[in-house]
DNA sequence: TTACAGAGAATCAATGAGGC
DNA sequence: GCCTCATTGATTCTCTGTAA
Protein backbone atom coordinates (compact mmCIF):
# COMPACT_ATOMS: atom_id res chain seq x y z
CA UNK A 1 0.00 0.00 0.00
CA UNK A 2 1.70 2.76 -0.95
CA UNK A 3 1.75 6.60 1.28
CA UNK A 4 -1.34 8.81 1.05
CA UNK A 5 -2.01 12.26 1.53
CA UNK A 6 0.67 13.91 -0.24
CA UNK A 7 -1.60 16.59 -2.30
CA UNK A 8 -0.44 20.52 -2.46
CA UNK A 9 -4.05 21.24 -0.53
CA UNK A 10 -2.90 18.89 2.36
CA UNK A 11 0.85 20.12 2.19
CA UNK A 12 -0.73 23.87 2.37
CA UNK A 13 -2.95 22.89 5.56
CA UNK A 14 0.21 21.46 7.10
CA UNK A 15 2.19 24.20 6.76
CA UNK A 16 -0.72 26.14 8.13
CA UNK A 17 -0.80 23.87 11.07
CA UNK A 18 2.72 23.98 11.78
CA UNK A 19 2.82 28.11 11.92
CA UNK A 20 -0.16 27.86 14.26
CA UNK A 21 1.52 25.87 16.75
CA UNK A 22 -1.06 22.58 16.76
CA UNK A 23 -0.39 20.06 19.25
CA UNK A 24 -0.71 17.12 16.94
CA UNK A 25 -1.65 16.81 13.16
CA UNK A 26 -0.84 14.24 11.08
CA UNK A 27 1.62 14.15 8.06
CA UNK A 28 1.27 10.76 6.34
CA UNK A 29 0.77 7.28 7.00
CA UNK A 30 0.97 3.63 5.32
CA UNK A 31 2.00 0.17 5.35
CA UNK A 32 3.92 -1.61 3.28
CA UNK A 33 5.24 -5.50 2.69
CA UNK A 34 8.59 -4.47 1.53
CA UNK A 35 10.53 -6.57 -1.26
CA UNK A 36 13.45 -8.30 -0.18
CA UNK A 37 16.27 -5.95 0.39
CA UNK A 38 14.26 -2.49 -0.19
CA UNK A 39 15.77 0.46 1.06
CA UNK A 40 15.24 4.12 1.81
CA UNK A 41 17.75 6.83 2.32
CA UNK A 42 19.88 7.69 3.57
CA UNK A 43 17.79 10.66 3.54
CA UNK A 44 16.03 13.06 5.68
CA UNK A 45 12.52 13.70 6.65
CA UNK A 46 11.12 16.97 7.68
CA UNK A 47 8.74 15.45 10.57
CA UNK A 48 8.36 12.71 13.01
CA UNK A 49 8.58 9.25 11.83
CA UNK A 50 7.18 5.95 13.36
CA UNK A 51 7.46 2.67 12.07
CA UNK A 52 6.24 -0.29 13.27
CA UNK A 53 6.83 -3.89 12.18
CA UNK A 54 4.61 -6.08 11.83
CA UNK A 55 6.49 -8.84 10.48
CA UNK A 56 9.91 -9.96 8.94
CA UNK A 57 13.56 -8.61 9.53
CA UNK A 58 15.30 -5.06 8.40
CA UNK A 59 18.11 -2.96 10.00
CA UNK A 60 17.77 0.83 10.56
CA UNK A 61 21.10 2.74 10.73
CA UNK A 62 21.24 6.01 12.68
CA UNK A 63 23.67 8.10 14.48
CA UNK A 64 25.77 5.73 13.46
CA UNK A 65 24.50 2.86 14.40
CA UNK A 66 23.01 -0.29 13.66
CA UNK A 67 19.71 -1.83 14.48
CA UNK A 68 18.36 -5.12 13.89
CA UNK A 69 14.91 -4.85 14.41
CA UNK A 70 11.72 -7.65 13.55
CA UNK A 71 8.21 -8.19 15.09
CA UNK A 72 6.92 -6.08 17.62
CA UNK A 73 9.75 -3.47 17.07
CA UNK A 74 8.86 0.57 16.46
CA UNK A 75 11.66 2.92 15.41
CA UNK A 76 11.54 6.90 15.14
CA UNK A 77 13.12 8.88 12.86
CA UNK A 78 13.30 13.10 14.26
CA UNK A 79 12.85 15.94 11.72
CA UNK A 80 16.09 16.82 10.00
CA UNK A 81 18.36 13.72 10.68
CA UNK A 82 19.77 11.70 7.73
CA UNK A 83 18.54 7.79 8.39
CA UNK A 84 18.61 4.93 6.49
CA UNK A 85 16.46 1.68 6.54
CA UNK A 86 16.49 -1.96 4.59
CA UNK A 87 14.51 -4.76 4.75
CA UNK A 88 16.41 -8.30 4.93
CA UNK A 89 16.75 -10.09 1.92
CA UNK A 90 15.81 -13.34 2.96
CA UNK A 91 12.96 -12.27 5.84
CA UNK A 92 11.75 -8.95 4.46
CA UNK A 93 9.72 -6.77 6.90
CA UNK A 94 6.43 -6.00 6.36
CA UNK A 95 5.85 -2.04 8.49
CA UNK A 96 3.17 0.30 9.13
CA UNK A 97 4.32 4.05 9.72
CA UNK A 98 3.06 6.92 10.22
CA UNK A 99 4.80 10.81 10.24
CA UNK A 100 3.06 13.25 12.20
CA UNK A 101 4.54 17.05 14.12
CA UNK A 102 2.90 19.25 16.07
CA UNK A 103 3.83 20.92 19.50
CA UNK A 104 3.83 17.68 21.95
CA UNK A 105 5.21 15.17 19.24
CA UNK A 106 8.26 15.15 20.95
CA UNK A 107 6.18 14.94 24.00
CA UNK A 108 4.05 12.41 22.89
CA UNK A 109 7.15 10.00 21.61
CA UNK A 110 9.19 10.58 25.22
CA UNK A 111 5.77 9.60 27.25
CA UNK A 112 5.99 6.23 24.96
CA UNK A 113 9.73 6.25 25.89
CA UNK A 114 11.11 6.60 22.51
CA UNK A 115 13.74 9.23 22.07
CA UNK A 116 17.13 10.13 20.20
CA UNK A 117 19.06 7.84 23.32
CA UNK A 118 16.36 5.02 22.96
CA UNK A 119 15.03 4.68 19.06
CA UNK A 120 13.92 1.46 19.38
CA UNK A 121 10.52 0.25 21.36
CA UNK A 122 8.98 -3.10 21.55
CA UNK A 123 5.15 -3.21 21.45
CA UNK A 124 2.97 -5.67 21.48
CA UNK A 125 -0.25 -3.99 20.74
CA UNK A 126 0.12 -4.84 16.82
CA UNK A 127 -3.57 -4.93 16.08
CA UNK A 128 -4.39 -1.75 17.92
CA UNK A 129 -1.35 -0.32 15.83
CA UNK A 130 -2.58 -1.56 12.56
CA UNK A 131 -6.38 -0.33 13.29
CA UNK A 132 -5.35 3.06 14.02
CA UNK A 133 -3.41 3.33 10.56
CA UNK A 134 -6.15 1.60 8.83
CA UNK A 135 -8.57 4.49 10.05
CA UNK A 136 -6.53 7.05 9.26
CA UNK A 137 -6.05 5.41 5.34
CA UNK A 138 -9.65 4.32 5.10
CA UNK A 139 -10.33 8.51 5.75
CA UNK A 140 -8.10 9.38 3.14
CA UNK A 141 -10.83 11.95 1.18
CA UNK A 142 -10.46 15.40 1.81
CA UNK A 143 -13.72 16.43 4.01
CA UNK A 144 -13.29 18.47 7.07
CA UNK A 145 -14.81 15.33 9.07
CA UNK A 146 -11.88 12.59 7.93
CA UNK A 147 -9.32 15.39 8.78
CA UNK A 148 -10.76 15.06 12.49
CA UNK A 149 -10.77 11.10 11.80
CA UNK A 150 -7.55 10.76 10.53
CA UNK A 151 -6.57 13.08 13.84
CA UNK A 152 -8.39 10.73 16.34
CA UNK A 153 -6.68 8.30 14.93
CA UNK A 154 -3.28 9.80 15.18
CA UNK A 155 -3.99 10.40 19.12
CA UNK A 156 -5.35 6.79 19.11
CA UNK A 157 -1.87 5.26 18.06
CA UNK A 158 0.26 7.20 20.38
CA UNK A 159 -2.04 6.83 23.25
CA UNK A 160 -1.66 2.93 22.37
CA UNK A 161 2.39 3.50 22.35
CA UNK A 162 2.38 5.46 25.17
CA UNK A 163 -0.10 3.06 27.32
CA UNK A 164 1.98 -0.44 26.64
CA UNK A 165 5.04 1.94 27.66
CA UNK A 166 3.23 2.46 30.94
CA UNK A 167 2.27 -0.94 31.46
CA UNK A 168 6.08 -2.00 31.02
CA UNK A 169 7.57 0.67 32.91
CA UNK A 170 7.47 0.48 36.86
CA UNK A 171 7.14 3.81 37.41
CA UNK A 172 5.76 6.07 35.33
CA UNK A 173 8.01 9.44 34.16
CA UNK A 174 6.11 11.38 36.29
CA UNK A 175 6.02 10.69 40.36
CA UNK A 176 2.33 10.96 40.13
CA UNK A 177 -0.40 10.59 37.15
CA UNK A 178 -1.55 13.80 37.82
CA UNK A 179 1.60 15.92 37.57
CA UNK A 180 0.37 16.85 33.81
CA UNK A 181 -2.10 18.92 35.65
CA UNK A 182 -0.13 20.69 37.27
CA UNK A 183 2.60 21.12 34.34
CA UNK A 184 0.18 22.42 32.31
CA UNK A 185 -1.02 24.82 34.96
CA UNK A 186 2.09 26.36 35.22
CA UNK A 187 2.33 26.73 31.86
CA UNK A 188 -0.58 28.47 31.78
CA UNK A 189 0.67 31.06 34.58
CA UNK A 190 3.62 31.39 32.64
CA UNK A 191 1.92 32.61 29.78
CA UNK A 192 -1.18 34.58 31.58
CA UNK A 193 -0.12 35.66 34.60
CA UNK A 194 -0.26 39.59 32.99
CA UNK A 195 -3.90 39.01 32.60
CA UNK A 196 -6.75 38.90 34.96
CA UNK A 197 -6.75 35.13 35.53
CA UNK A 198 -8.43 33.18 38.86
CA UNK A 199 -7.63 29.63 40.17
CA UNK A 200 -10.67 28.71 38.37
CA UNK A 201 -9.47 29.73 34.60
CA UNK A 202 -6.84 27.87 35.47
CA UNK A 203 -8.65 25.04 35.99
CA UNK A 204 -10.94 25.58 33.13
CA UNK A 205 -8.46 25.51 30.92
CA UNK A 206 -6.77 22.13 31.65
CA UNK A 207 -10.49 20.65 31.56
CA UNK A 208 -10.64 19.47 35.93
CA UNK A 209 -13.09 20.98 38.89
CA UNK A 210 -11.40 23.77 40.44
CA UNK A 211 -11.27 22.03 44.09
CA UNK A 212 -9.33 18.60 42.60
CA UNK A 213 -7.17 20.73 40.90
CA UNK A 214 -6.28 23.00 43.89
CA UNK A 215 -5.70 19.70 45.92
CA UNK A 216 -3.47 18.25 43.33
CA UNK A 217 -1.31 21.44 42.59
CA UNK A 218 -0.58 22.03 46.35
CA UNK A 219 0.54 18.30 46.76
CA UNK A 220 2.72 18.80 43.98
CA UNK A 221 4.07 21.97 44.14
CA UNK A 222 3.44 22.56 47.94
CA UNK A 223 1.82 25.20 47.76
CA UNK A 224 -1.86 26.83 46.37
CA UNK A 225 -2.29 27.70 43.15
CA UNK A 226 -3.08 31.21 44.40
CA UNK A 227 0.05 31.24 46.72
CA UNK A 228 1.84 30.08 43.64
CA UNK A 229 0.24 32.88 41.18
CA UNK A 230 0.79 35.74 43.81
CA UNK A 231 4.47 34.53 44.25
CA UNK A 232 5.42 34.49 40.98
CA UNK A 233 3.31 37.99 39.70
CA UNK A 234 5.56 39.50 42.65
CA UNK A 235 8.39 38.31 41.31
CA UNK A 236 8.15 39.45 37.99
CA UNK A 237 7.18 42.76 39.63
CA UNK A 238 10.73 42.86 41.67
CA UNK A 239 12.07 42.36 38.42
CA UNK A 240 10.48 45.37 36.53
CA UNK A 241 11.21 47.31 39.84
CA UNK A 242 14.85 46.50 39.01
CA UNK A 243 15.44 46.91 35.51
CA UNK A 244 12.48 49.23 34.56
CA UNK A 245 11.73 53.02 35.24
CA UNK A 246 8.06 52.11 34.73
CA UNK A 247 5.73 53.49 37.18
CA UNK A 248 4.07 51.52 39.81
CA UNK A 249 0.86 51.64 38.00
CA UNK A 250 2.50 50.46 34.75
CA UNK A 251 4.19 47.49 36.55
CA UNK A 252 0.99 46.53 38.30
CA UNK A 253 -0.72 46.38 35.30
CA UNK A 254 1.97 44.03 33.66
CA UNK A 255 1.61 41.72 36.10
CA UNK A 256 -2.07 41.17 36.24
CA UNK A 257 -3.13 43.93 38.68
CA UNK A 258 -5.91 46.29 37.90
CA UNK A 259 -5.94 48.38 40.74
CA UNK A 260 -2.11 49.74 41.73
CA UNK A 261 -2.97 50.49 44.86
CA UNK A 262 -3.69 46.59 45.93
CA UNK A 263 -0.48 45.74 43.90
CA UNK A 264 1.47 48.47 46.09
CA UNK A 265 -0.27 47.04 49.29
CA UNK A 266 0.49 43.51 48.21
CA UNK A 267 4.02 44.26 47.93
CA UNK A 268 4.55 45.63 51.37
CA UNK A 269 2.65 42.21 52.72
CA UNK A 270 5.12 40.36 51.22
CA UNK A 271 8.37 41.76 51.46
CA UNK A 272 7.97 44.30 54.22
CA UNK A 273 9.07 47.33 51.97
CA UNK A 274 6.72 49.21 49.35
CA UNK A 275 7.59 49.05 46.23
CA UNK A 276 9.20 52.52 45.80
CA UNK A 277 11.16 52.04 48.91
CA UNK A 278 12.50 48.88 46.76
CA UNK A 279 13.28 50.67 43.99
CA UNK A 280 15.02 52.93 45.97
CA UNK A 281 17.13 50.27 47.71
CA UNK A 282 18.08 48.72 44.36
CA UNK A 283 19.40 52.18 42.99
CA UNK A 284 21.24 52.87 45.76
CA UNK A 285 23.17 49.56 45.87
CA UNK A 286 24.09 49.95 42.34
CA UNK A 287 25.26 53.35 42.39
CA UNK A 288 27.55 52.16 45.83
CA UNK A 289 28.71 49.19 43.75
CA UNK A 290 29.71 51.91 41.48
CA UNK A 291 31.59 53.74 43.26
CA UNK A 292 33.42 50.95 44.66
CA UNK A 293 34.69 50.42 41.31
C1' DT B 1 -18.88 17.49 44.35
C1' DT B 2 -20.50 20.56 47.86
C1' DA B 3 -20.62 23.81 51.64
C1' DC B 4 -18.51 27.08 54.27
C1' DA B 5 -14.91 29.77 56.66
C1' DG B 6 -11.35 32.61 55.71
C1' DA B 7 -8.35 34.94 52.58
C1' DG B 8 -7.98 37.74 48.60
C1' DA B 9 -9.60 41.41 45.52
C1' DA B 10 -11.88 45.67 44.68
C1' DT B 11 -13.25 50.13 46.02
C1' DC B 12 -13.30 54.43 48.46
C1' DA B 13 -11.37 57.99 51.30
C1' DA B 14 -7.56 60.21 53.40
C1' DT B 15 -2.86 61.49 53.42
C1' DG B 16 1.92 62.62 52.04
C1' DA B 17 5.75 63.72 48.83
C1' DG B 18 7.43 65.96 44.92
C1' DG B 19 7.18 68.82 40.75
C1' DC B 20 5.36 72.85 38.40
C1' DG C 1 -2.01 75.94 45.54
C1' DC C 2 -2.73 72.43 42.32
C1' DC C 3 -1.78 68.16 40.21
C1' DT C 4 0.10 63.56 39.92
C1' DC C 5 1.68 59.51 41.89
C1' DA C 6 2.14 56.43 45.69
C1' DT C 7 0.76 54.59 50.14
C1' DT C 8 -2.32 53.10 53.86
C1' DG C 9 -6.61 51.88 56.29
C1' DA C 10 -11.35 50.45 56.32
C1' DT C 11 -15.07 48.10 54.33
C1' DT C 12 -17.51 44.96 51.37
C1' DC C 13 -17.89 41.42 48.13
C1' DT C 14 -15.90 37.55 45.65
C1' DC C 15 -13.02 33.75 45.31
C1' DT C 16 -10.23 30.01 47.13
C1' DG C 17 -8.91 26.15 49.99
C1' DT C 18 -10.30 22.37 52.42
C1' DA C 19 -12.89 18.92 54.86
C1' DA C 20 -16.51 15.83 54.46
Amino acid sequence: MKPKFTNSARYKCLEYLKKHSVDLYLCYCGMEECEPGHYYGPATRSEYLIHYILSGKGIFQADGKTYHLGEYNAFVIYPDEITFYQADTEDPWTYIWVGFGGAKAETCLNYASLNKENRIGVFKCKEELVNCVKGMLNASKLTYANDLKREGFLFMFLSALINENNANEQHNIYDYPYQIYVEHALEFIDHNYDKDIKVNDIANYIGIDRSYFANIFKKIMHVSPQQYLINYRLEKARNLLKKSNLSISEISERIGYSDPLYFSKLFKKYYNISPTEYRTQIEELVSASKKGE
